[in-house]
DNA sequence: GGGATACGGAACGGTTCAGTTGCGGAACGT
DNA sequence: ACGTTCCGCAACTGAACCGTTCCGTATCCC
């Protein structure tokens, strides 16, 4: 619906004379949007505070969008993320500078305090939840499994049992860690997220010992 | 403060005659509390909701607390979790004891939405943090310690390198679970988590292999 | 018993915000 | 040139919620 809306705007059919929409404006507001909710969060997030913060007024808002949460899943699915994994020669290397990405450049700090912000409002708005999993969760899963796999296919790892949970790793404990503490993550953090779980992880041979040691 | 205002109540100096705070409304209104927390999350919590739901007045909750924040931080400090870590004999029975009661059981299921809903408010409110540390976040991680610490003791396992990431793990990947794909957790999530990444991770050695194997 | 206080419930003023409208001015098509 | 539409800005209505106050009733200490 948000699509189709901005479709009706742009290459309407009914475009006779006047003003056009400033496309700056949409841009402005949607970062403004996007700085606002990395901030306060979802639910303290006001239309108002997204028109002033962007030098706009509210009419300006409501002419592109229904209100706060269609302009918040706009905002989110036009937030074109890097999904470019690194292709360094080794496992480690690729981690590392998915890492260096993560925590030193301007981008990912930004998404994760989005995460922050809108996840309590995730459970009850499935078109939120969408445009999160689509620009801020997938894209992260897509590239590091990409590693892997490349990993793999250079004969560095074996095959990794459990793709899903191991490609949820970091972003689920730089989440925790956000929640528990906020404020910066270290770029330590990540580093010995690899080294100290993933890369003994995926480096070790399936394991098959004795559940009982002790008789 | 919180358990100063408490305090002050319970046993002022200042109590002569007239009827007493019943005991049962405050734990009516702290469960009420905790369950609407879990439900919509803390920002679109209202007094007034906590009431109603708990049967009572608003003038009954602010004859006790000042406001929505310091209930709900008394409500979770009240909250007293389960600390015993299980001791089955086994790091792998322990660790799926711990997991049976994490998902099957009744109060999991709440703190983990407890958590979901409290996300967003967290960075701002230090108090609030701290509670949600000490009540929900600490329980599981000393639990989880405990588990390992055993193990290591056994001889089952060497010393975990990095403990803290390690008791993170399960916690971090349910909470992710629940924000990117709302609803029940599968009893069999967790136990992936352990068969496919805990398990693998404690029971490999120390693993020193070579970064760059393509020269 | 009598004064004091808690109880649920309802009402009230104050604040914040949503969404709409009007203003003066600027930018566009015809 | 002229009408149309956008722009920022400000004002407005209505809804939601906070925190307080009052009511009639119930419970406690003295």
């Amino acid at each position: 619906m948000t699509i189709a809306q901005e479709r009706d705007e742009r290459s309407g059919a009914e475009r006779h004379g006047g003003r056009h929409l400033d496309a700056s404006r949409d841009a402005a507001l949607r970062d403004a949007a996007l700085r606002l909710l990395a901030q306060i969060g979802y639910d303290r997030l006001t239309v108002e505070a997204i028109a002033t913060s962007a030098g706009a007024g509210k009419a300006t808002i409501y002419r592109r969008w229904s209100g706060k949460a269609e302009l918040v899943v706009d905002a989110l699915l036009s937030h074109k993320p890097r999904l470019e994994a690194p292709d360094t020669g080794s496992l480690r290397g690729d981690l590392a500078e998915l890492a260096r990405r993560a925590s030193a450049h301007g981008a990912e700090p930004l998404d994760t305090s989005v995460m922050v912000g809108l996840a309590s409002a995730l459970p009850r708005d499935p078109e939120l939840r969408a445009a999160f999993d689509e620009r801020l969760v997938e894209p992260h899963r897509r590239s590091l499994a990409a590693v892997f796999e490349r990993a793999v296919a250079r004969g560095e790892i074996a095959p990794v049992a459990h793709l899903d949970l191991v490609v949820s790793l970091i972003p689920a404990l730089v989440l925790y860690r956000l929640l528990v503490q906020p404020g910066e993550i270290d770029p330590g953090f990540v580093e010995s997220i690899i080294e100290g779980v993933i890369l003994p992880l995926v480096l070790a041979g399936p394991v098959s010992l004795q559940t009982t040691p002790t008789p």
